[in-house]
DNA sequence: AAGTACACGTA
DNA sequence: CGTACGTGTACTTG
């Protein structure tokens, strides 16, 4: 059974950190904040987790997002009237002048994190925050000056920075926010504080650095003296200059080491003296804090794909040329989830669900319907069964309620019943088809569900790889859902009374009200891309129909698939001896490392093709190798591999036969970034099928009990035929519509031979090129296919081409559309990003190239037999069939045929697979049926 | 214990 | 130097 990992949490905001509370200063005095630009952008950065922030087009965003969070947290607690970001340029410094490696040495700034300066900046423009640099000069110099200015002026100065060197700019009016373990935790490093840390008043700060050395700005101090002694001798000599002047008194190793590295330590002190006369064109009266320009802001927002939450801090602490600051805009921002809590107990859920969650009246108004409920659950799942511990509905109004399922009365579990499984209560969930088992191994099953959270986030985002409530209210909400600590082991052995447990019946309503507020969100940005009608129409109506095939499962022959363990066990072991004896000694034939080590040294074979580890021993090498020398081992190798493979994959199988002695696979919804699904523990989309050997194991896939047989339907060439529909080439079109053999004919027009003269080697070469066009294969890799000169292939390629063009031009036309507007489309309207597209990097270019070739066929086609599962699945419940689709593998679809039911369900499976859409070419459907998953192959 | 690399099964 | 997946093993890393 699989656990939801998921755990709902405690919402949080990230906290005013004990010393940063504002100063109740009533007011006279102005403040000047002053941020160094690069360190704080650049903690930002290291602070929140790349891959979580990032716009749908490929731009990281997660250092503009943190920057902005900790400067409204800033001006929020600070109040500052007056603020100015320094920034670091480009260019050499008169530190470099001076000490040519200075901040020499540090490794490569990551590739995500330049690009996000400039939209830092920009947001600081509109914002009304001034954006302060100077030539030849760091943003720790042009900070420094400010202050002065600041001081001279009788401003207090607060300086957020993250170099150590803001330290020596302390003083009483004067105090560096020094950020700690997390972003917003920001220590205040006052005179006092910064005594306390390094045992030396601020203004001698510089002198500490000076023989302590800075790693960060490649500045060696001397060796063996850290902070500890440093201080000691600073406070023995009052400052460094008096130090040097004593030099000769001081003992021991460190005391030599002093000496002997005097220069490095003058260099620092000189190095890491702050400028304060820098020429900035600016006096800290014009850092008055400005006026937002809000629809800017809006704008540079919806283009990082900001979530509102973060918005409305910011201008709940802005000044804004807007409505002047009294609407909607300026409202505070809600703190996490505000949830309005009922603990159900036992007689009381039936009352609540009246009174907050009652179904629409035939008098209500059934133009408006009516806002969805956010449903959370505590469960787990999968196997095709489930559990639930608790359940949790939070409605529009803010209401929510914790239901603990062993303590419902009769009256309690039929209002729930009704609640769930009512169509015209509509309710989102996160993970619907979860929810579906789980609820469903109680005798509970469900009925108006409008969203599914994680769905709609995979049709906006389908190249993620996650989607956790957690990282969605992230994303998409700015709030957080804190990772759940308290959720292991020792905690659930505690037990779960008293605070753990409303603690725990708050984190699931709060996953409820989230997934609420998250689904309409997600609504919002699905219609944008267009996806609303995927969503709605096909993917959430499928979560249902896989719920059932999981549910179901498929018979296995438990024996069956022993004797062939056994079989394929003793087939290895035989090749394992085999080898060593052939070798002359024993060696691990499951390791490559050790393989190359007897192949390439040991025997001395030829080298193969060279991959990170070294040379490869894949099959394709080990057939080669099997060809070029006349040594026995390699194919032996050959051999043990299939038959470990085999063996491994029953034993898989085995492992997951259940109770009801059938295999209950997971279809995974949200995981291919095509559209496609993928099937889990086990993977039943992968039994072997193309050698007669491997074929053997689909025998032990069988027709269950009260059921007559397994029909097989497969799309043939459903790929192929969708290259023609979208390309529109004619004579591919007419090739499907002939309806006779579609290679040998399109080989017949590539060669120009009557199609009866079209040999096999002809045949297949224009069926290896037709397919693999449709992956953005190259001359080469066809070469490469196909065993023969890359010339002679990219003669092929030119000559199909010259036949088909609009093959050509179709596919020269995705790429092109995909690139310009970011993404590729099927059919239905899905949608796969392809960022790289644009890339500097070649390799990651042509990747995304072929992705972008591939996406729209490879897509369409999932679109395709989607769309006929729903319509096999209606059909079937339309005639009160008994049948049931039990698996589905991309292209074909296994289904269980009940007594009686052949011919009819056969009928139907055909038509409605052929009628699932009109492409301009007939989609073929193949069916056939047997006693096992074997014989219904056709 | 968790992550990476390699290898290999399917469409 | 052809796309999309999942899983097993060996091996490295914390």
């Amino acid at each position: 059974m699989v656990t939801n990992r998921e755990t709902p949490d405690q919402t949080s905001q990230a906290g005013a950190g004990a010393g940063s509370a504002a100063p109740a200063d009533g007011g006279g005095r102005p403040r000047l904040l002053l941020l160094d630009g690069h360190s704080m952008a650049f903690r930002a950065f290291f602070a929140l987790p790349v891959d979580k922030f990032g716009t749908s087009t490929g731009q990281s965003t997660n250092a503009v997002y943190g920057f902005a969070s900790m400067l409204v947290k800033l001006l929020r607690d600070e109040e500052p009237t007056h603020v100015a970001v320094a920034w670091d340029l480009s260019g050499p410094t008169f530190r470099h002048e001076e000490y040519e490696e200075y901040k020499g040495g540090r490794s490569e700034t990551p590739p995500e994190f330049p690009s996000q300066v400039p939209l830092t900046q920009d947001l600081m423009r509109l914002i009304g925050v001034a954006n302060l640099s100077a030539p030849g000069f760091e943003a720790d110099d042009v900070i420094a000056t400010l202050a002065r200015q600041g001081c001279e002026a009788g401003m207090e100065v607060l300086i957020a920075s993250g170099d150590r060197d803001a330290f020596q700019l302390v003083t009483d009016s004067c105090t560096v926010l020094y950020p700690g373990k997390s972003l917003s935790d920001l220590r205040r490093m006052d005179p006092a504080a910064v005594e306390e840390k390094y045992a030396v008043p601020p203004e001698r700060y510089r002198d500490l650095a000076a023989l302590v050395g800075e790693k960060a700005d490649n500045l060696p101090g001397v060796p063996g003296v850290g902070p500890k002694t440093a201080a000691k001798w600073i406070a023995k000599y009052g400052s460094l200059d008096e130090l040097i002047a004593h030099a000769d008194e001081i003992g021991g190793k460190a005391g030599q080491n002093f000496r002997d590295h005097m220069d490095d330590v003058l260099r620092n002190q000189r190095l890491n003296l702050l400028a304060t006369d820098v020429e900035l064109g600016a006096d800290v009266a014009s850092l008055v804090l400005g006026e937002a320009d809000r629809a800017g802001v809006d704008a540079l927002f919806d283009n990082l794909e900001f979530a509102s939450n973060l918005r409305e801090r910011l201008y709940a602490v802005l000044k804004t040329d807007g409505d002047g600051g009294a609407g909607e805009g300026a409202a505070p921002a809600a703190e996490g989830f505000a949830v309005d809590l009922t603990v159900a107990g036992t007689g009381e859920l039936a009352a609540w669900l009246r009174e907050h969650a009652a179904a629409d009246t035939p008098e209500s108004d059934t133009l408006t319907p009516q806002a969805p409920a956010g449903l959370a659950l505590d469960a787990v799942w999968g196997q095709g069964s489930g559990r639930v511990d608790a359940l949790a509905i939070s409605v529009p109004a803010g209401a929510a309620v914790f239901v603990d399922p062993t303590l419902l009365d009769p009256a309690d579990t039929e209002a729930l019943a009704g609640f769930l499984a009512d169509p015209g209560r509509p309710k989102v969930v996160h993970e619907y088809k979860g929810a579906l088992l789980a609820l469903g191994a109680h005798g509970w099953s469900m009925g108006g569900v409008v969203s599914d959270t994680a769905l709609a986030a995979y049709l906006v985002q389908p190249g993620q790889r996650r989607f956790d409530l957690a990282d969605l209210c992230r994303r998409y909400l700015g709030r957080e859902l804190e990772e759940d600590t308290s959720g292991d082991q020792l905690s659930l052995d505690l037990g779960e009374g008293g605070d753990a447990g409303s603690g725990r019946q708050h984190l699931l309503a709060v996953r409820a009200a989230a997934t609420r507020d998250l689904a309409g969100v997600l609504t919002a940005e699905l219609d944008k891309r267009g996806g609303t009608h995927l969503l709605a129409d096909v993917e959430l109506p499928l979560v249902d129909v896989l719920a059932r095939m999981e549910r179901a499962g498929i018979a296995a022959d438990r024996e069956y698939l022993e004797g062939l363990q056994e079989e394929f066990a003793s087939a290895a072991r035989g090749a394992v001896e085999k080898a060593h004896e052939v070798v002359g000694r024993e060696f691990n034939l499951g390791s490559p490392k050790q393989l190359q080590q007897v192949l390439f040294e040991d025997l001395g074979l030829p080298r193969t093709k060279k991959i990170k580890t070294g040379y490869t021993t894949d099959a394709d090498a080990l057939a080669w190798l099997a060809a070029q020398s006349d040594h026995e081992l390699p194919g032996v190798l050959l051999h043990h591999r299939d038959q470990t493979k085999l063996k491994t994959t029953v034993e898989g199988l085995i492992k997951t036969i259940a109770d009801d002695e059938r295999i209950h696979t997971t279809f995974n919804q949200t995981v291919a970034a095509t559209g496609r699904l993928s099937s889990t523990e086990p993977n039943l989309q992968n039994i072997p099928v193309r050698t007669d050997v491997g074929r053997r194991i689909r025998r032990a896939f069988v027709v269950g009990e009260g059921f007559d047989e397994l029909l097989t339907a497969d799309y043939s060439q459903i790929e192929l035929r969708i290259m023609a529909h979208l390309s529109g080439e004619q004579a591919l079109i007419d090739a499907f519509n002939s309806g006779y053999d579609f290679h040998a004919q399109m080989a017949a027009q590539v060669f120009g031979v009557p199609v009866g003269e079209v040999d096999g080697e002809a045949r297949s070469r224009i069926k290896a090129m037709s397919y693999g066009l449709a992956y953005g294969l190259s001359a080469y890799g066809l070469s490469q296919q196909l065993g023969i000169a890359p010339e002679e292939s990219k003669r092929l390629m030119e000559d199909y081409f010259a036949e088909f063009g609009g093959v050509r031009d179709y596919l020269n036309a995705v790429v092109e559309e995909a690139r310009r507007v970011g993404y590729t489309e099927t059919i239905l309207g899905r949608r796969r990003y392809l960022p790289d597209l644009t890339s500097d990097n070649r390799q990651r270019r042509e990747m995304a190239e072929r992705m972008a070739l591939n996406a729209p066929i490879q897509g369409s086609a999932a679109d395709i037999i989607k769309v006929a599962m729903l319509q096999v699945d209606a059909a079937i419940t339309d005639r009160g069939l008994s049948s049931r689709v039990l698996l589905q593998v991309h292209d074909e679809l296994v289904v269980e045929v009940a007594p009686g039911e052949r011919e009819e369900v056969e009928n139907l499976v055909t038509h409605e697979m052929n009628s699932a859409y009109a492409l301009r070419v007939p989609l073929g459907v193949s069916v056939g049926s047997g006693q096992n998953w074997h014989d219904a192959a056709h």
